[in-house]
DNA sequence: TTAATAAAAGATAAAAAAATCCTTTATTAA
DNA sequence: TTAATAAAGGATTTTTTTATCTTTTATTAA
């Protein structure tokens, strides 16, 4: 094992990354943070670049680019090419919500199929967590679906809430 | 940041252990349906191997074995090494909920933590979702610890629920 | 029309999770 | 005491997820 503090901090922080997950994975916690910044940026009417959104919301930049890809093509933002060009939301997007991000990106695993991985469970013949799962789903559902994106962006331009840990620190 | 080497260390050694995952990993819903696998055949006094327990939950035998030493390991079952040997779980594993399964396969992410992965998400500063967050998270905890593994095996031995999708089909 | 810009796409690499295989250790019943 | 049994442990492989790098395509401003 290396103890050299300089490799160690490097390795907390990377590691912090990768692991450490909820029930999203690393590519849709990514994509939330991604959606909610273009957001503020396009309330603004400013589009932002893949590089700058990497840098913002603090992952790599070019996988966070891919992500934004998909993004895209699932119509959840716009993107245009060339010069002055980058990511953006308007109102064409304005019904969507973080359920659809997390859907785009990590599929419906987190809303239906059985907790447990069981192909049949059902009402009739439920696994153990069956009605207890149906319960958290209401509430991850509340959770991705109240909110529009754009109110979520609202909230951290008003500095309510957080993309970053600067924690009220004011960017040049 | 602490940039002390010790104490870097023993962050980079705990958090490798922590595993992602969405709700549950694979290998934690391997090791609910063990663990309570376990105990309907603790409730007849049998004791069970690994390989039966992958057979019955349709789990890789090698890979539930793996499972099943670390369900040992934390306490969470019992084992017994030799002819008429296997897993069980007794009135010592009484007070075990799924809750502790889950913690000893995944680690505490599903408890605790930003759930978009900010390092200092807190009430003072929250991300976008911390709130809504703390609200599923409560869900989830009684999900998994109001009712005893023993209670849920007893529910899957009265046909109230089930481990795999036989649909009540009986057992030679 | 062209040079600069930025997304899209493709290919590859690295890391982690899932799964498998093989050897060792403990136990017990004959 | 020994042969059979079953968990424990170690090493390796496969698959999936995460991350990076390079090339291509579209756009625009000069």
């Amino acid at each position: 094992m290396n103890f050299d503090p300089a490799f160690l901090l490097n390795e907390v922080t990377r590691i912090s990354r990768i692991k450490s997950s909820f029930m999203f994975s690393q590519a849709s916690k990514y994509a939330i943070k991604s959606v909610i910044y273009v957001w503020t940026k396009s309330l603004e009417d400013r589009k932002v670049g893949a590089k700058e959104i990497g840098a913002e919301i603090e992952a790599p930049e070019a996988f966070t680019a891919k992500i934004l890809q998909q993004l895209v093509r699932a119509k959840i933002i716009g993107s245009q090419k060339g010069p002055n060009g980058g990511f953006y939301a308007d109102e064409s997007h304005s019904k969507i919500t973080l359920k659809d991000v997390v859907r785009a990106i990590d599929g419906d695993h987190l809303f239906s199929g059985c907790g447990l991985g069981l192909p049949k469970c059902s009402e009739k013949n439920p696994c153990p967590l069956h009605f207890e799962i149906v319960k958290v789903r209401k509430g991850i559902d509340s959770m991705l679906t109240t909110k529009s994106i754009r109110l979520l962006a609202v909230e951290v331009i008003k500095g309510e809430t957080q993309l970053t840990d600067l924690t009220g620190s004011v960017e040049s």
